[in-house]
DNA sequence: CATTAAATTTAGCCAATGCTAAACTGTAAT
DNA sequence: ATTACAGTTTAGCATTGGCTAAATTTAATG
């Protein structure tokens, strides 16, 4: 990590920074999708998603969902009417959608590594935000010549 | 969080939320430990950490960095004398090393399972902050079996 | 030694995410 | 129809992590 000629470092500044740019905005999105991933979860488990059940699911106050909600809703991602369930948008439902695709394949794939079923629940919800593309398909690939 | 009636917790709290509890202390552990992750590369790589260098390669303002190494100082991670190049405390070297050995492997095992450089790279800066010792052991254990 | 450039710090702002407490709605029971 | 309760919203506050602009300090150069 550290082998690396001092040169070849300082043309490095931005590339490094790239890799480090997962702060604000970054961050914001992942929560945008733990948010619509949770909605839509309790939309098929049980017909409707109230923000009650979001707040206790997350472990966070009434007062911050209906916050958020608002921004998920200022983002187009879920509509709500007051005093009413909430409801995803076609965008909210494809964002959704691909975040429990990732998230399936990560903990599928952690599981077919050997992880144990606890783990592999709570380190896919964290990872599942960090993983490219590229990342995926290996994963996928590892499952296809990993079968169960 | 003690606002809810304790059957609504027994029945899905260890569930979701111990998952989902990723939110405002976890990161800002992550922001701690990438900062002296990167401050300690910064000491071996060219024997000492500047503010800027570090503002540089996170990709956030001089001011930020002040701000943030004051936190960290307040943690006990960092030393420093006004003016002065930053310092690791012997529990900051402890913490960087603890990142850095996560960090390695998380990006070898990357590699090793077929992602290529730029990917593992920045993915492995991302995933690092939520594997579990328990997926790390895997991940050791993969990489074991699949040399280089 | 004086000047200038680079690095650092301070001050003051903003947005996001969290909280509690209080007010309001909608619905189910009496 | 009233009431009571669960769920929702509003209001107001705190903290974190970001920024810019201005002031300060250190170091380098003439």
């Amino acid at each position: 990590m550290s082998a690396m000629p001092a040169k070849a470092r300082a043309s490095n500044a931005k590339l490094q920074s790239k890799a480090f740019r997962r702060t604000r905005s970054d961050h914001s999105k992942e929560l945008a999708e733990d948010y619509v991933e949770l909605i839509a979860d309790l939309i098929d488990e049980r017909g409707l998603a109230r923000g009650t059940d979001v707040a206790i699911r997350l472990g966070v106050a009434n007062a911050t969902v209906v916050k958020m909600l608002k921004r998920l809703s200022d983002m187009g991602l879920v509509t709500q009417e007051p005093y009413r369930p909430i409801d995803l948008t076609g965008e909210g439902w494809h964002l959704a959608e691909n975040g429990r695709k990732k998230h399936q394949i990560v903990e599928r794939f952690l599981l077919a590594l050997g992880v144990d079923e606890e783990a592999a629940r709570i380190d896919s919800e964290g990872i599942e935000h960090h993983v490219s593309e590229e990342t995926l398909k290996a994963m996928g690939r590892f499952l296809a010549r990993n079968p169960q």
